[in-house]
DNA sequence: ATCTACGAAAAAATATATTTTTGGTAAAGA
DNA sequence: TCTTTACCAAAAATATATTTTTTCGTAGAT
């Protein structure tokens, strides 16, 4: 009947709603809720949480089922550095292999990104066609990098990234920043083929998406209690 | 009664397998055979299986379960280069940040490994506990790199280079090499907190690994069939 | 003789039921 | 009043049963 196996369709559909940080972090993910919003046998929902915990959306708690990743400002500057170093190295081999269909898409990716609004037409919410086209894009600048452990790493840490992003995003001031023009500055130095100028604009342009996300967040973080399965333990109640 | 949960312990037991090499990459893992042979329900196999595909030691094949990951000579080689990078991005990290206690520490896993025998006694096969005492050396040296993500990503990629040794060491050949010595080499220039020259060891170090294990074992790979997910569709029904 | 269609067996996927474990509450004792 | 212990409820983990899907073998037809 299914075109995709019922846990897959679970994975996904969790996936995406974790991405889009539908779920408070470090909150409960209590399998039978799951299992009915999903329409799927409990076996289903705790293999699609296995998948999750080795993406890093999902934790284990041995005997206590599973939470919510948590987040904190600590680790999004540590993920971005990790991020940066990954990003450019896939780019540089992206710039060396490159060929002319890939040039093609890149700009076809570009068009595509810049001719679609950040915000939906309401001009409260934020695009889901942006959001798509943006990962896209990232996506197609360094899709002819060689190495498959690079792109797997780096899909990796762009999930992370992606779910920090959209996370905080909403929550951010809404300062001047024209990342439009940051994303061309790194299309026009890579169709040029100038490895390092392109890796330096990455560079700064996933830094700046950082600053702009850590800024404004910082005082959400002071109330995230990360719940470890160690210490926390609150003794009183009433 | 069990400390772990039965899903942890064939999770466990199967890794410790696969990074043995004990199965055939690319053949299939049904899910009753081991379920006897760890003594778990199917859905404890199954969870267990799942996290061993985002380990990539486990290939998921959608409706027709689950395979060991396939190996190849150019993997491996994609596999280290990536691994050189994030080994020596940990190792910088470390010896930056290191304090006295991790001196020590190293001392100890150096001093551990130098005295333990590569072989068994009877000369013919591998020592277990040189793998394990190895396997701490690399995980003391970079301990003290502050970054949570680079020691993940590390720990993955070593998962898969470990895999690879011993799937293949037994088949290389016994060519001269001061093991010993490389190892010593690191020591001695990550202790001196010289990060350039212990790199560079490190970078050495790997990528003989790698060369000694890839010529003996190039033409294993003829035969390995690298089955994938994509084209096998067979399309009657009715 | 080769290819195709059918059917049986095996294995995976899913659903249901049972057992364990955990967390919270209340009651008893210090 | 505070601490400890026993009990109860909720949820996870596991075992068992059922359904679906795939694969393999065989027979029949071209």
């Amino acid at each position: 009947m299914a075109a995709e196996s019922q846990t897959t369709q679970t994975y996904e559909a969790l996936k995406s709603e974790l991405l889009d940080g539908q779920f408070q972090p470090g909150s409960k993910l209590k399998i039978d809720q799951i299992r009915e919003r999903c329409n799927a046998s409990p076996g289903a929902v705790r293999e699609a949480l296995s998948r999750l915990t080795s993406d890093g959306l999902v934790v284990s708690l041995p005997q206590r089922g599973f939470i919510v990743a948590p987040i904190s400002s600590e680790d999004l500057v540590d993920l971005t550095a990790v991020r940066i170093e990954i990003e450019t190295n896939c780019l540089r081999s992206a710039i060396e292999h490159g060929d002319l269909a890939w040039e093609g898409r890149i700009q076809a990716a570009w068009h595509q990104l810049k001719h679609t609004p950040l915000l939906s037409e309401d001009g409260q919410t934020f695009n889901r066609d942006w959001t798509e086209a943006h990962g896209l894009f990232h996506d197609t600048l360094i899709d002819a990098c060689t190495s498959k452990w690079w792109l797997k790493l780096r899909e990796q840490m762009f999930i992370q990234a992606e779910r920090y992003r959209r996370i905080l995003v909403s929550l951010a001031k809404r300062r001047h920043r024209d990342v439009d023009s940051e994303h061309e500055g790194i299309v026009t130095a890579t169709l040029a083929r100038d490895a390092n100028l392109a890796c330096e604009r990455l560079e700064a342009h996933l830094q700046r998406t950082m600053d702009h996300l850590l800024d404004a967040a910082t005082p959400l973080f002071a109330h995230e209690e990360i719940h470890l399965p160690g210490p926390p333990k609150s003794l009183q109640f009433r």
